[in-house]
DNA sequence: TCTCCTCCCACCTTTGAACAGC
DNA sequence: AGCTGTTCAAAGGTGGGAGGAG
């Protein structure tokens, strides 16, 4: 246990503020890689900034040795989750302030690529940007305290390039390079999403970019995704061959590899003996003491010509971007529709308490408070149609008491993501914004950021039934006369708004969390159920 | 012909119910 | 009665191959 906390602290990555512009690095936070708060004007105590909060990617090492060799992911139409799984721990989170821990998946430029001569190649322009979809953790909003306890995964989190999907999976393009990132949004203790004092921030870690695919073109990859994925344990072979590939080869006279032979005698005494040690022998293999562990810069790999990583942004900080923002709202106060059994349960009992809940997630070791492996595992919320899903959603996972879930819908327009990080402009911050009908609310690019000169007339917010009918009255297929789509416009006569606005949260549980040139609408099946800190 | 996608397959892990023992 | 550990089956995740669409 020690053991894996120490190699976990040199394994994971401590994200960095990405200052949007506003501040700056001080050098020495800047050369350690840790994140720093901008000079943000605080009405709260200055440990509980959430620019204080430091974000560290669990299994970095592994995460780098794919994107070294160029990430892919695979997307189906049924959804395919992540691997690897995307996973961090956090620290400096104030323990009694509640967060909302989500993700979302942006373009990383606006190419399309194709796998040629064993390299990625740009293949020409990118296909329209899919609707943009946010997974939301599921334990959300949580307090810091849960947040910190354990890492938190998403690993459920799918990708899909089906348009239509009406499981809130996060759609891509295939072919396509995409950038995850993580926002972090303050729930005070008068709501559950933004408050007159909303604040959060977005990290995004560099090596966890990739290329979705919806089949493996890269080798390596294939290589790398069988060696650590325990799914693909399957197809895991020795020297001597693989059985599956044998079989599959030649199929009728299979080679049963020494190795196969020696794990299927593992598995099948392990099954006989209660599945001793399985997890153990064939779990998750931590890379992690062997590796250099460096300030977060990728190690350039000389022998390697992976065409993905001198593809994937060079101009931006290699470690990752981090952008911390905080918003002040004018006293307006903002209530969010979210899981109300939570909040009963996280606000009328201890922490604990709260954390135990579904008690099949807990366990001594998950509740200890220096397990580094243990993973926050309740089902998040594939931010889509699900209200129409009874019972098939990913949001529908939790305990049905639960209900109302968050249960939400969004679209975005889909700014490549390096127009903010890259190029030396400020990157754009996450934008969250709480509207408070299904109308839209217009949103202003930030004053320091490149998009500003982006035409953002009109921007739509789609009506969330169109969409689940693939009806998306202006997203698909068009672009303006500059390339983007139509959603890029603002719509004419839109007041404008400073930075962030959660104000306007609807009281149907409508958000929009949205940035100049990337929006998303976010429903809540949890009409009128908000979640507040009684 | 080539590229990319969808479907299906076998193999694997994960999960949770059922059961036994203390 | 309650807790813990074991067993087992179902569910779900995995990459690869075949075949189809464009």
């Amino acid at each position: 246990m020690l053991q894996e906390k120490a190699s976990a602290v040199t394994d994971e990555h401590v994200s960095r503020l990405q200052t949007g512009g506003e501040t700056d690095l001080l050098p020495d936070q800047s050369r350690l890689g840790l994140s720093t708060a901008p000079t943000v004007p605080s009405s709260t105590e200055p440990d509980q900034n959430i620019e204080n909060i430091k974000v560290v990617l669990h299994e970095r090492e592994l995460w780098k040795k794919f994107h070294e060799a160029g990430t892919e992911m695979i997307i189906t139409k049924a959804g395919r989750r992540m691997f690897p799984s995307y996973k961090v721990k956090m620290t400096g989170m104030n323990p009694k302030t509640k967060y909302i821990l989500l993700i979302d998946i942006v373009p990383a430029d606006d190419h399309r690529y194709k796998f040629c001569d064993n390299k990625w190649m740009v293949a020409g322009k990118a296909e329209p940007a899919m609707p943009g979809r946010l997974y939301v953790h599921p334990d959300s909003p949580a307090t810091g305290a849960h947040w910190m306890r354990q890492l938190v995964s998403f690993q459920k989190l799918k990708l899909t390039n089906n348009h239509l999907d009406p499981f809130g999976h996060i759609i891509l393009n295939s072919m396509h390079k995409y950038q995850p990132r993580l926002h972090i949004v303050k729930a005070d203790e008068n709501n559950a999403f933004g408050s007159k004092n909303t604040a959060y921030c977005t990290h995004v870690f560099h090596e966890t970019a990739f290329i979705s695919v919806t089949s493996y073109q890269n080798h390596k990859i294939t290589q790398l995704k069988i060696e650590n994925n325990p799914f693909a344990k399957g197809f895991r072979g020795s020297e001597e061959g693989d059985l599956r590939v044998s079989r599959l080869q030649g199929k009728e006279y299979p080679v049963i590899s020494k190795s196969m032979v020696r794990q299927r005698l593992i598995s099948t005494h392990s099954h006989l003996a209660g599945k001793l040690g399985a997890g153990v022998i064939a779990g998750h293999p931590q890379v992690l003491s062997s590796y250099q562990y460096d300030t977060g810069v990728p190690l350039p790999n000389p022998d390697s010509q992976d065409p993905i990583s001198t593809h994937f942004p060079q101009s931006r900080d290699p470690n990752l971007l981090y952008h911390c923002f905080k918003h002040r709202d004018n006293g307006r106060h903002l209530e969010l529709g979210c899981k109300r059994s939570y909040l009963e349960t996280s606000t009328a009992v201890s922490d604990e308490h709260y954390f135990r809940s579904p008690p099949s997630y807990e366990s001594p070791l998950l509740s200890h408070p220096y397990r580094t492996e243990a993973i926050t595992s309740r089902e998040a919320c594939m931010y889509g149609g699900m209200e129409t899903e009874s019972g098939s959603g990913a949001a529908d996972a939790d305990d049905p008491t639960n209900s109302p879930s968050i249960n939400c819908n969004m679209w975005a327009t889909v700014q490549p993501y390096p127009r903010y990080g890259m190029e030396g402009v400020p990157y754009q911050p996450f934008t969250a914004h709480f509207t408070n009908s299904a109308t839209v609310t217009p949103v202003v690019p930030h004053p320091a950021s490149s998009v500003v000169s982006r035409p953002q007339a009109d921007l739509g917010v789609y009506n969330s039934a169109a969409v689940q009918r693939g009806l998306s009255p202006s997203f698909p297929g068009s672009r303006d006369s500059s390339g983007h789509p139509p959603l890029y416009h603002r719509k004419p006569g839109s007041p404008l708004l400073p930075h962030r606005d959660f104000s306007s949260y609807s009281a149907q549980g409508t958000i929009s969390i949205r940035e100049p040139a990337y929006q998303y609408q976010v429903g809540l099946s949890s009409t009128g159920s908000n979640w507040t800190d009684s």
